[in-house]
Parts: C-alpha cells; sequence; structure tokens
RNA sequence: GUCCGGAUAGUGUAGUGGCCUAUCAUGAGGGCCUGUCGAGCCCCCGACCCGGGUUCAAAUCCCGGUCCGGACGCCA
C-alpha cells in the first residue's frame, strides 16, 4: 500500500524495477487480450498494462470489479515502452483496492464531459481530482510561500491577528455578527487596525496573510464574503516606499510562478505576461479625466464605477497605481497631504480588469487621527484600543492590502473568483 | 437590492404548441476486440425544477415560487 513513486517520478529508464503506486482509477480500456488501468496521483497519471493471458486470475478478478475513480495501490514493474505515455508501463503483481467509488460518479474527471462551476464546486473534493482544478490550486500555493519568502527576507515579521472582534465600529463595510458567549462579537473584515498597532509594537515590519469577512450583499464574479487577504504594515518608510514593494512583490511572484509553476500554467493553457517595473502611476484627478473622456463623467470625490475601473484599465492596459486620492473617500488612516489635506497619501493597485490592492501612509498623530475618525462620522469611543497605542510613541508607517484571489484570478486569467477558492463563501452557499 | 437570461437522464446538451414513445455526447449495465492513450463497434438503462393557469393538445405559452448564471449597485 505504500507508496514508493509518483506516477512522474517513474522514468523509462527504470526498466525492470519494482514500484509501488497509488492513486485513482482515471480510466480503464479493455481491448479484449489486453487492458489498460490509468491511475492517476497528484503528480500526472501512469499507465498499468494487463496482459490477459500472462496475467494472474486475481489481479484480473479485481480489475475486472474496478470502478472509475477508485482508489488503488498497484504494484509491478517497470516496462520500458515507447507506445505507452510517459514511455514506460506498469505490469502489476498486485493490485489493492483502497476504497471504491460508488457511481455514477457527480462529475467528470477526465475532462470528456464539463460541469458547471455550481455542480463543481458541490463535488469539490472530486473537482480537485482534476489535473486543472489542482494547477489552480498548487499555483496558489506557489503564490503564497513565495509570497512569505520575499517579504521574510525583506525583513517582514509574519503576524496573526484576531478574527473575532469586539467592536463593529471601524465603518464602511458591513460586519457579519457572532455570538461570543453572552455577547455580540464580529467576523474581523480587515487587520488593519492590529498590524498599526504593532508599529507602536515596535515589531518594525509586519505581514499577515489570513481570511477577511464582508458581509456585503456584493454578488459578482470578484467578490467573495471570505475573502484572503495579504496584509503589511511597515514603519518610518512612505507610501512610496511600500507601493515598491508591492510591484516588486507582483512581478516576483509573476517570475516564479512563471519558473516554478510551468507546468500547471501550461495544464491551464496560460501563458504568463510578466508586470513591467515599474507599474505606471496615475493620479485620481486623471483617472477620473481619462473615465470622463470614454464616457463616464464622475464628479471630483466619487469613488470610481466599475465602468470607470474597466475604462481606465483597457486605457493603462497593463499594472498600474492609482495616487492622490481625495481625503473623503479613503478610510481615516490614510495621511492627508500636509500642503493640500483634500488629497491623501492613498494609492490603488490596479490591473486591467480590478482593483487587487489598496495602501496609504498613515496618519500616526493621535490628535489628527481623532479628527479624522470624527470627521468621517465615526465615534472615536469605539476606537480607544486603537487610539491608545498613538498616543505613547507610534512611529511614522504605511502599509497595503493585497487580495490573494484577485491576484491569482487576474495573473491566471479566471473569470469567476470562485475558482481560486477551495470553498468559496458567497451570498448563498454556505456549503460545502 | 435592481435589471437581464436560464432550469431537460449522474454530467454536459438539442428541442420555442401536435412530427416528443424527447436529441446527442459522456456515464452506468451487458457483449466483441492483444497496444489503447478523449480507443472502436453492438445491445441496453437513465431526464422535461415545483405549484397553478391557458389550450382539443404544454418540455415549449402565462402567473407565482425555488434554484442557477450574468451585469450593475453595495464594497477599508
Amino acid at each position: 500500500m505504500k507508496r514508493t513513486h509518483y506516477s512522474t517520478q517513474i522514468t523509462p529508464g527504470m526498466d525492470k524495477g519494482t514500484v509501488t503506486i497509488t492513486g485513482w482509477v482515471h480510466e480503464i480500456r479493455d481491448l479484449g487480450g489486453i487492458a489498460f488501468l490509468v491511475v492517476r496521483d497528484r503528480e500526472g497519471l501512469a499507465q498499468v498494462t494487463l496482459f490477459k493471458k500472462a496475467m494472474e486470475q486475481e489481479v484480473l478478478d479485481t480489475v475486472k470489479g474496478l470502478s472509475r475513480e477508485s482508489v488503488v495501490s498497484v504494484t509491478g514493474t517497470i516496462q520500458k515502452m515507447a507506445q505507452a505515455p510517459n514511455g514506460y508501463e506498469v505490469i502489476p503483481k498486485g493490485i489493492t483496492v483502497l476504497s471504491h467509488a460508488a457511481s455514477p460518479l457527480p462529475m467528470d474527471t477526465t475532462g470528456k464531459v464539463d460541469a458547471d462551476l455550481d455542480t463543481r464546486l458541490d463535488a469539490r473534493f472530486m473537482d480537485t481530482r482534476r489535473p486543472r482544478t489542482q494547477a489552480i490550486f498548487r499555483i496558489r500555493h506557489i503564490v503564497l510561500r513565495c509570497i512569505r519568502e520575499f517579504l521574510s527576507k525583506d525583513g517582514f515579521v509574519e503576524i496573526t491577528t484576531p478574527k473575532v472582534v469586539a467592536t463593529a465600529t471601524e465603518g464602511g463595510t458591513a460586519l457579519f455578527p457572532i455570538t461570543y458567549f453572552e455577547r455580540e462579537a464580529f467576523l474581523n473584515q480587515s487587520p488593519q487596525l492590529f498590524k498599526q498597532l504593532m508599529m507602536s509594537g515596535g515589531l518594525d515590519r509586519v505581514y499577515e496573510i489570513a481570511p477577511i469577512f464582508r458581509a456585503e450583499e456584493h454578488d459578482t464574479r470578484r467578490h467573495l464574503n471570505e475573502a484572503s487577504s495579504i496584509d503589511i504594515e511597515a514603519s518610518f518608510i512612505d507610501q512610496k516606499d511600500v507601493m515598491a514593494i508591492l510591484e516588486n512583490l507582483v512581478n516576483h511572484v509573476y517570475n516564479e510562478v512563471a519558473e516554478i509553476g510551468a507546468k500547471y500554467l501550461e495544464t491551464l493553457g496560460v501563458e504568463l505576461e510578466i508586470p513591467e517595473l515599474p507599474f505606471k502611476r496615475i493620479t485620481y484627478d486623471k483617472a477620473i479625466n481619462i473615465a470622463g473622456a470614454n464616457g463616464e463623467d464622475l464628479e471630483w470625490g466619487d469613488d470610481l464605477s466599475t465602468e470607470a475601473e474597466h475604462i481606465i484599465g483597457k486605457n493603462v492596459g497593463e499594472h498600474y497605481f492609482i495616487v492622490d486620492w481625495p481625503t473623503k473617500i479613503k478610510p481615516f488612516y490614510a495621511m492627508p497631504y500636509e500642503d493640500k489635506p483634500e488629497l491623501c497619501k492613498a494609492f490603488d493597485m490596479m490591473h486591467p480588469r480590478m482593483e487587487l490592492s489598496s495602501g496609504a501612509q498613515r496618519v500616526h498623530n493621535y490628535d489628527l487621527l481623532k479628527t479624522r475618525i470624527e470627521e468621517q462620522g465615526l465615534n472615536p469611543d469605539g476606537f480607544e484600543f486603537y487610539l491608545n497605542a498613538f498616543r505613547y510613541g507610534m512611529p511614522p508607517h504605511s502599509g497595503w492590502g493585497l487580495g490573494t484571489e484577485r491576484l491569482l484570478m487576474t495573473m491566471l486569467g479566471i473569470e469567476n473568483i470562485r475558482e481560486v477558492v477551495l470553498f468559496p463563501r458567497d451570498r448563498r452557499r454556505l456549503s460545502p
């Protein structure tokens, strides 16, 4: 039962060697006197060939009783064979059925018949057996791993902040209320306040990759109610510095995926276009002018509409930053320019299709922060745990949050955000 | 939340009033076949989302519901 090799670790050069492979019955092709059993594991496919005359009856009986997607262990001899896929086949000595799969299957795993996304998500355990779906999640792993490597190398300390929080007073998006013993609590919408606390806390540079929860009833291909956010916060640097970190990170991730994930990109039929450095910078003023010149009129101080994002994205054609936003449409913690306080040191990082990230230099002055909270129509009393950290030595600092799913879907040209999350949570789906 | 579109075998589909005892593929069951690789061939099984209405006649038209897709809105 114990595997000696993944399917792709076996080579024709191992001719006559004995191996044990494990996996799922992908297909059985019975030609009469000869039969082919294709076993699929995480890495690929292996062909097991049965010459019926030369095979023990026990092995033949086992194969006869096999259903597609059953889990098997096959021990046999490697046969170098030019006609076989991968140049080798396994001549079995013994086949063990570890788990018998019922039929009919909830969906096809071989690529012969499509399934709707909804069907696939209902049967996600089977959907991820498909090479295509598996490729997406293997790339997701590469992305997350190399982000951790990149930030760690750059001096960032990985932290974990609470997802269960007490107050709904952070403003903006709607929160999911939950019951916390005898009190009401909420699922956190962002690690923003906590990562800032750690600037006062002296960690200097922190990052977190964790779920965020938004109770908005948005129902689009680029929104989720539970998403994964990549957040950084760093002291003694400004918004321009963290923008440089962000664009370098994105460029690095693309390069790593192109190299390490080449096999999976091929499975997906994706030719990665690596975004060039530096990303273009356009001001908010220029952004609304571009939108206006193309028929989407916005008042100064409006947030960008979906249509405006598309127009500007098409106009720019590659990753870009929008900088110098009106202070009033950015959160209270974005730092206003000293000489022009109606603008702030906030930025959005955009892919032509959608927003990927937003960030800013933060307000680190207690009085200004308190004023800004009030100006945004919020009550500073609800922010005591947060504001307190600004009273006893808070360094200037900056940071951003980057949507993992949006990074992935734009990278891979995937239309629906649900494709890049194993078990997406949206307006309707809560299971599995 | 608003608007638009949709729901037919396990899966993906064709079918816009009678020719539907519902198409095709895949799949399941059975059979033939010693080099398949989306194997091939033969037989067979399996479906009109739910409720109401119109009509001589409804998968098809109308109304309500449920579910799904898309756009927009909402969105640190």
